[in-house]
DNA sequence: GCGGGTTCGGTGACCAAGTCACCAACGCTT
DNA sequence: AAGCGTTGGTGACTTGGTCACCGAACCCGC
């Protein structure tokens, strides 16, 4: 990418970052000019167990989706990087850490700041700004698996499940994904997706179709979904 | 605590912290004076919701347990740092972050070097070898939590408490914990335990007491632990 | 040492969820 | 149009979680 190009990003998209905005100048510019942008297609590895990577990642259009390969074969999904946030685990790779066994795949094409090892050892020491900025991301992951934790062992499939579609289908109607790759999101078996989608259908809430499903009434499922642990 | 006796002990805690052994001189000295050591009997709160802390810990003995407070009142042990590793999740509470819902309480009597947040931060900037030690217990618990979510999904309760009763013997042959304990430690219902004990009792590999259970066969245990995801 | 309350463990009935085996419907390629 | 891989549906069965309830062991004050 030419210099002048590259100019004219750099001076928006810091401003994505929420945890940045209040970087001082220098602090900025060392990060502007020490990285660079990136774009991959949809289905691009982004880390991979055994394949270290040594840039981190701060998405700018895009989502990730990190899973954890199993012994078994099968998958769990852990969560899912959006843009504006950071792929600290990449952070894990980069101390070539003894290895974990998850894998990071672009789900759509991702445009995203990849800060190499050397530049981001020097901001963290440099910049309180910065540290405070990469804490807080690797606090939220934590958190957010404690979160995922406690659904896991609570939480009954089909709340799971009505949720899980309305966030998926976020402002649109339609859910693009099989039975399959729902049952990955949630760690569980095709067939009790297949069993609790049928249910759903039944009581109007969605419309299947092949390779995916179309809400039709979300206050069903919002219903069911908020009813959370108080025993539906 | 006076200066002669914590001169004492400052020539040797570092020592039992692999990632801190390579600090150098000045940075360790660093650590020392801006640290103190604390010790807390069993069974103390070290942090909690809505409870900021403002230190981080090292222990140097004993144990403390991470549980998920959940909103139905049940709990989920989440891990379980030992002597030797840090409590990362204090910084969690020490940026004041959004409240997150684990608790940390003592198992043991415990000994620890608390850092206050201004130390750390100080060391953070200036030490890469600091850094990586940090860094590094933070992805170690994340990728912990990764194996933890696998195992919750996938394996069997017989294998998982069997495994967790070894873990828990240690050296010895007895675990002290009554049955909603151990159900809280696997994320199930004490029934569960119950029923699965029963079992283990049945094939001679454990005798039970009023709160505890003896290991009288600990290969039977190991060959069903180690069975892994291969279909008992 | 004796009630009385509390904690701990056991049990049966039932429901939710995961597994296995198999098949039917669809859509893509050739 | 035939063939094949992918997707979804289903029934039978096992495992795990929930609920309600009970009895035995322990603790404590008297």
């Amino acid at each position: 990418m030419d210099q002048g190009a590259r100019q004219l990003m750099d001076d928006t998209w810091i401003t994505k970052f929420r945890g940045l905005s209040r970087l001082p100048e220098d602090i900025r510019r060392a990060l502007e000019t020490g990285s660079e942008i990136i774009s991959v297609p949809a289905g691009t590895q982004i880390f991979a167990p055994g394949q270290p990577a040594d840039k981190l990642w701060l998405l700018l259009d895009g989502t990730v989706k990190v899973q954890q390969k199993s012994e078994t074969g099968r998958d769990v999904f852990l969560y899912r990087v959006h843009a504006g946030e950071s792929c600290v685990l990449t952070t894990a790779n980069m101390l070539a850490l003894e290895d974990h066994s998850a894998e990071g795949t672009a789900e759509t094409a991702v445009r995203a700041v990849a800060i190499p090892r050397q530049t981001f050892d020097d901001l963290v020491a440099r910049s309180p700004v910065f540290r405070e900025f990469v804490f807080t991301a690797y606090s939220k992951r934590i958190t957010d698996l404690f979160v995922l934790i406690d659904d896991i062992v609570f939480q009954r499939m089909d709340v799971r499940l009505a949720a899980r579609l309305l966030e998926l289908a976020g402002d649109g109607d339609t859910v693009r994904a099989t039975h399959a790759v729902l049952g990955t999101e949630l760690g569980t078996a095709r067939e009790v997706i297949s069993r609790t989608l049928s249910e759903f259908q039944r009581r109007n809430w969605i419309e299947q179709f092949r390779g995916g499903v179309r809400l039709t009434n979300r206050e069903g499922l919002r219903h069911l979904a908020q009813s959370a642990a108080s025993h539906s």
